[in-house]
DNA sequence: CGAATGACCTGTGAGC
DNA sequence: TGCTCACAGGTCATTC
């Protein structure tokens, strides 16, 4: 899936078209995707007014006029088409579902924008390990979904003291402690890879070696906690500045992905601080870690 | 309790 | 070219 950084550059490129748009009609092309959509979906969206449009972690969430909330994931493979009326070529087609409809296309919104034009909103996911639900505004964060998640990468919540205090008597290696969402909600396993890349620290650590005894952040999660802020706000603002280009000719919003140091890059050299390594690629609960074996201790 | 593993799905690319 | 296998950006449920 879209980590923290696409799914912030999808809610940039929804928002043009989302924030403030009628829900004039939902297509709703399947009973599930991950799990199965709620009673009445299509319906309960049917002539509500969107609010606007936020993320928390790598949930999408619109507020509807309604105090209810359409949390949208992801999931690994969810990607947004934006159309509005001047895109689709065929304007006398565009008030027809789509005869063309891709095979993955599971759900169609059709709005009226602020600007009172005609546009379509359509969710493609191929794993279908995405999903939709609708929760109340009120019992948001006692959702099951949230209830549990950790602070944002970005923004002041995230610390090395606040990271000292998860960390002190961890165990487990960095990779998966980064991964944890109950700590930093929102952190994938690119970007668990790259932070650590940037802070010279290897993904096998344990995670409580970065705490003094006395519970306070060594200089190592100093740095850390840097590299994790770093890390996502250039990632964030790659992908906003370069939102134009990245939105597709057929105006879906998927992945961003810009260069990475170390990820996907298993045999080719370290790039960086001239260490001449090659970077090694070795599986951490499951999932791929890559990372310097010489300049990350 | 925490940590590791399997499960959910389809698509893609590498290797034979 | 066609087949098989490994692997993919995330969570959630189960097991040790």
């Amino acid at each position: 899936m879209p980590e923290l950084p696409e799914v912030e550059t999808v809610r940039r490129g929804l928002a043009p078209v989302m924030d403030g748009a009628s829900i004039r009609r939902v297509e709703q092309r399947r009973p599930d995707l991950r799990f199965p959509f709620p009673d009445g979906f299509a319906a309960r969206l049917t002539g509500r007014r969107i609010a606007g449009l936020s993320r928390r972690a790598k949930y999408l969430l619109a507020d509807l006029d309604d105090g209810t909330v359409l949390v949208m994931h992801l999931g690994m493979s969810g990607r947004f088409l934006a159309e509005t009326e001047e895109d689709i070529e065929a304007p006398g087609d565009f008030h027809h579902d789509t005869g063309h409809a891709e095979v993955h296309d599971h759900v169609v919104f059709h709005l009226q924008t602020v600007a009172d034009a005609p546009a379509r909103v359509t969710y493609n996911d191929p794993r279908r390990f995405g999903f939709m639900t609708l929760v109340p505004r009120a019992e948001l964060s006692n959702h099951a979904h949230f209830r549990n998640l950790g602070v944002e990468p970005v923004g002041n919540a995230l610390s090395a003291d606040y990271l000292a205090d998860r960390f002190a008597g961890k165990s487990a290696p960095l990779k998966a402690a980064l991964l944890d969402q109950s700590i930093i909600a929102g952190l994938g396993n690119i970007y668990v890879c790259e932070a650590l890349y940037r802070a010279r620290l290897s993904p096998r650590r344990k995670a409580s070696t970065l705490v003094t005894k006395a519970g306070q952040p060594r200089a190592a999660l100093e740095r850390l906690t840097e590299a994790i802020r770093m890390v996502i706000a250039e990632a964030i603002e790659a992908g906003g500045s370069s939102l134009r280009d990245y939105v597709q000719a057929d105006g879906s919003l998927g992945y961003f992905q810009h260069r990475f140091d170390v990820y996907d890059r298993e045999g080719e050299p370290c790039e960086k601080r001239g260490c001449r390594s090659r970077v090694r690629r070795i599986v951490q609960s499951g999932r791929s870690t890559f990372y310097c074996p010489d300049c990350q201790r």
